[in-house]
DNA sequence: AATAGAAACGGACCCTGGTCCGTTTGGGAC
DNA sequence: GTCCCAAACGGACCAGGGTCCGTTTCTATT
């Protein structure tokens, strides 16, 4: 038997949180509920008034709570947005993972991976401030990051595709990133243009095996 | 004749300014004193104590000048930081159009290429903190991006790939970017396997025609 | 040389992210 | 039910980016 992980496993252990119970194992009562309450708060101020308006001052009140329990909670004004991130994150992986095609298991790999890029490009556009503002100042990181490249490098293993395959996933992956996307839309280049363009490099880089 | 300007035109047009007079015509003495004045103090402060330690405050104070001359000058942090990054990137851009080979002219294009990405990487590595910096809340712009796209796009156009240009060339720097290699590096992921990923992602693309 | 008005100046001021620390509270042990 | 203390709370406080506006300084023109 194998030493490594199966893909799936990987994959499972990388994913969101999709119940808000999956934390610490004794988070006390009142920590638990105000987690909610910012969460709750923060969404509000995000539907009502734009990103831009979630002043870490104004989730505080909009909850009723300390400014310093937002900041203990989620630690700076990008785990916030992280946070809120996490929710629609979660139930776009369990999709991925075990949703229907083509998104999901059940395709061929080549189709499943453009199917992959589509859909991490609408997701960017949908939320891109969001994510611009989840990117801490050292760039963005953590386990949605880690979630994307396991499963294109997973994919591109199913393609037979050789060579560094995790560097070559991120580098798949990297213009399909806030900073990029944000930028060419801001161009004026379209959302299929984009997505032209990122499947005509997927099939360059699977071509040449 | 083609109404399409020349690559080289186009390159040299994009130019950042080497030489400090290259600004708005009629810039008032003292504005123009200002201004290197604020720029060597920021370099001083950059060599010193490092990216961080240039505050806005910090900057105007060692330049014997008031905080909002500052802004005045260069509208934001990001603002002066890309002014910070201006001076050492034409110089790399002049290298680039008509510097010795392999980065120069007089070299077969997928050489120069490769010798494009790496001496890229590297100039995103010696100075992560000031990119990371320069790039404004809503991702990187400015003429340097350009300059790389269209150099990179006239590589392309040279080994005869096809295909939409410049979104492909944008993919092919996309990993080059401050975020993503920072990412990389902060992993623990070596400079000499980045490079080999990118290059190794280069000749995919190529290969494809 | 005098003048006018455009441009630049400077620093007080505001806003927001982030820290600190004295106070309150939840919940396990007895 | 009481006690205890680790954890959580809250808001005063600080630092740094960005704005504003009354004052000063250039420079073109006469």
């Amino acid at each position: 038997m194998s030493t490594e992980p199966s893909v799936e496993r990987q994959l499972f252990d990388l994913r969101a949180h999709t119940e808000p119970e999956r934390h610490e194992p004794h988070e006390r009562r009142d920590a638990a509920r105000n987690r909610v309450l910012l969460l709750d708060a923060a969404h509000r101020l995000v539907d009502r008034d734009g990103v831009a308006a979630v002043t870490m001052d104004a989730v505080a009140a909009e909850a009723g709570v300390g400014k310093g329990t937002v900041f203990r909670r989620f630690g700076s004004r990008a785990g916030l947005m992280t946070a809120l991130l996490d929710h629609t994150e979660a139930r776009w992986q369990g999709r991925v993972i075990s949703g229907p095609p083509p998104l999901g298991p059940g395709t061929p790999p080549l189709e499943r991976l453009l199917a992959f890029g589509a859909s991490r490009l609408d997701r960017t556009i949908a939320s891109a401030d969001l994510m611009a503002a989840a990117a801490g100042r050292h760039g963005r990181s953590g386990p949605a990051v880690a979630f994307w490249t396991v499963h294109v490098r997973h994919l591109l293993t199913e393609l037979g595709v050789t060579g560094d395959l995790p560097l070559l996933a991120m580098a798949l992956l990297a213009p399909l990133d806030v900073t990029i996307v944000s930028q060419q839309l801001g161009a004026g280049v379209s959302r299929e243009r984009i997505l032209a363009a990122w499947t005509d490099l997927a099939e360059r880089v699977v071509a040449g095996r």
